[in-house]
DNA sequence: TTGCCTACCTAACGACCGTTAGGTACATTG
DNA sequence: CAATGTACCTAACGGTCGTTAGGTAGGCAA
């Protein structure tokens, strides 16, 4: 069942979506042995542990949220608020969709993870999100937006909205450009058909 | 280590609350029954498998939603759709966290269960999905909500951004007021400064 | 050729899993 | 008082889990 140059890269590919389908319980060393064409005990030659391989999949999760963040953030520094905010969401979606399942599996896996790998992990997890915070608190402070809204609440919602968007998205068969602007509309200007008093 | 009535009640309880800690396969039927005060085997007094036990909590999960949103809807259909929209976001949160852990268990442990059990409830799913559909569409045609966006769309944002703060809202800690209003505000008006052309 | 390194494999360990068969104590009913 | 039903318990079943010890085939270096 081989079919590919295997080794530590792969295994974490397979293992990562085989995480975001069954949760990190329902999946097993040997299922994603078997995927990626070894015997259980091989894969532990390439990762001490499972909690190992989780905590490696969910960094480089992190790691490719970040990159993606900091390429908007240089490709739109110049911009207008709204549209640095659409280039930033358009990223988050781009780390969730388009650069490996490993983000995805942070985002589904995480919770149920061992704590001992969630204490791990939340330092790096911080430090994307302080990122946004950042981000938002500039918006604010060149009155793009609104100074009354909790900005740290705000910031939650739009990382609910758009990550639920892996329990639901299909790549395929939508695009990735009209999702990020739908949600940079929800989050700019809402639904109300005008401003209302 | 018995404390309470126990019976079918408390299993679900117990076992719902597990489920959103650890996940569906990370919970076992020894550790519920642990913490229920009965022996594993005992479970199956009760329900027939594992699976049933599931499905019962995740149906249960959905009633308190499709409830809480009758009873928001009976209570506001007279006012405005801003008002209307605050009273469901309420009405839904309420469901997450004052109403048991059956609603925050299907939210969180539903994508990771077994096919079979999913299969089953979907159907019942969608009937809660149906009546938010409902209710956009109602305001749309009133003129409340801007008839451009895509509803079908937007209203998955909202269920993201509403569901995801089970992961980090402590209701003994925040306002599940506040939290209604900040999530009605951001779908409603948005966060930018002023009606951007 | 010999020896080491890499990347696996085989086989097994104890622990835990969902599930089942067959008991038992107690309350209710006749 | 006997019979029945309810709500559990004990003990075990086969299976799967993460993990480990020890083996091995092939490539590269000396």
């Amino acid at each position: 069942m081989t079919q590919a140059p295997a080794g530590k890269q792969r295994i974490m590919d397979v293992a990562a979506g085989l995480f975001i389908e069954r949760g990190v319980n329902g999946a097993s060393l040997r299922q994603i042995a078997d995927l990626v064409g070894m015997k259980a005990g091989s894969l532990y030659y390439h990762f001490g542990s499972k909690n190992e391989l989780l905590s490696a999949i969910f960094k480089r999760g992190i790691e490719v949220m970040v990159t993606a963040f900091d390429e908007a953030d240089t490709a739109t520094s110049h911009l207008s608020g709204r549209e640095r905010v659409g280039a930033h969401v358009r990223a988050h979606l781009a780390a969730l969709f388009e650069n490996g399942p490993y983000t995805a599996a942070h985002v589904t896996a995480f919770r149920t993870a061992p704590a001992e790998v969630r204490d791990a992990i939340v330092p790096v997890r911080d430090g994307y999100e302080a990122m946004w915070t950042n981000l938002l608190r500039e918006l604010v402070s060149s009155g793009a937006l609104v100074s009354s809204a909790p900005l740290g609440l705000h910031r939650l919602l739009l990382f609910g909205a758009m990550n639920a968007s892996v329990e639901w998205f299909d790549p395929s068969r939508g695009n990735l450009d009209d999702l990020a602007d739908a949600i940079t509309n929800q989050f700019w200007d809402g639904l109300a058909q005008e401003a209302s008093a």
